[in-house]
DNA sequence: CGCTATCTGATAGCGCCACTATCTATGATG
DNA sequence: CATCATAGATAGTGGCGCTATCAGATAGCG
């Protein structure tokens, strides 16, 4: 198919297409002829893919083409694959040292520890974890780790309900695009999850009051 | 103390605070000549807060001050300013009406009836979800709704947790900005830690295979 | 064959956002 | 009195995700 179906089918304008084709967010078109390219299922597919992680993952350009390269080298152990894919999508945190973040440090440390969960000293999101509970405590809100533990919990279940879904419905070579999906797809539905059940909780406490 | 004092204490540049100002995010100082003012600790407070929810929610400043809004208004009923607080902070879905967002919705509001989750139409968190769960769908992964339930599970059980936090150790006074932290740092959280126990459970299972 | 719509590839520009720089006039401070 | 900090205002900056425009080539139709 040309340009300007591709476009049709996915509501990506072509300029659009054209742009994330330099960014190298998509591979180019299969030249037939000096000004002729024709694009395939695949393209259809990665653009989704992009959309997807753009508009509802809130990536930025520069996140999806580390992901993006990664799905696309095919010479990667899957375990550390995956962590990359997991550790690459943290949140920006671009704050400053604030002088909690030692404390909070060995808070996530310790949970680790407690845990006993395997993981790897380069994964990105202990120290994002440890840049949001200082930020909790510089705004008053330390006692916040009391309900920790509850929050671990959720983790855990939901992360092996991720990856028993990946173990029965994804074929190894689509492994890392399914994780890199779940991992930002399913924080936007978690998030969302959360949001209603908070409505609900409070509905049912102080709701009749008004 | 003056404008020097609140930037250094709080790592924020002046004209970044005078900007805040202008924003309408933060209170202007109490003005005691022409040219100035003095800040208190309501300032330094309240520049955390902006500093949190844009650092690590990743928030805008027009979301922020939507937010801000909310929280200095004391004539509003606590039961409707949660709702409003928690549906404010919703991430931008500005993608097109795909075909199969109907369909997601329909899920949705299966899951609120299956629930009996007391939800209002306005909260934008369950249009949300169907968005992402649409999303999900495009990209091949329409089969992630299976563990859609237990999402929900661990969505409630941080939700109670989360309120009852909020009932033992909030003031009523404070309640809509402890809401807030919570929610976009409580994200922020959860997220963290799910990417984590991903590392373990995808350690424990491809682990050994290099 | 001519005609128009479409295509490739390239460069330049736009709109938004979160600041940041610079300025003047004024007052604080030692 | 000299120096520094400040208020308030306006303009500018840099990054990001596109978007507009162009030249030249081709497709497909009558």
């Amino acid at each position: 198919m040309r340009i300007g179906e591709l476009s049709r089918r996915t509501g990506v304008s072509v300029p659009t297409i054209k742009f994330y084709v330099r960014e190298g967010l998509l591979p180019a078109g299969e030249l037939t002829s000096p000004n002729q390219a024709s694009y395939g299922e695949a393209h259809v597919q990665r653009l989704r893919l992009i959309r997807a992680l753009l508009d509802v993952g809130g990536m930025s350009i520069a996140e999806i083409r580390c992901v993006i390269e990664a799905v696309d080298d095919p010479d990667r152990p899957v375990h550390e694959v995956l962590g990359t894919a997991a550790s690459r999508m943290v949140p920006r945190h671009d704050r400053e040292p604030g002088a909690g973040i030692e404390a909070a440090r060995r808070k996530v440390d310790e949970l680790i520890t407690e845990r006993g969960w395997h993981t790897v000293p380069s994964n990105l999101a202990s120290e994002s974890l440890a840049t949001a509970l200082a930020a909790l405590d510089e705004v008053g809100h330390g006692a916040f780790i009391e309900v920790l533990d509850v929050y671990a919990d959720a983790a855990e279940l939901v992360a092996r309900a991720d990856l028993d879904y990946v173990a029965r419905n994804v074929a190894r070579e689509e492994l890392v695009e399914s994780t890199v999906v779940g991992t930002v797809l399913g924080d936007a539905i978690f998030s969302a999850l959360r949001r209603m059940a908070h409505v609900d909780a409070s509905d049912r406490l102080f709701g009749e009051a008004t």
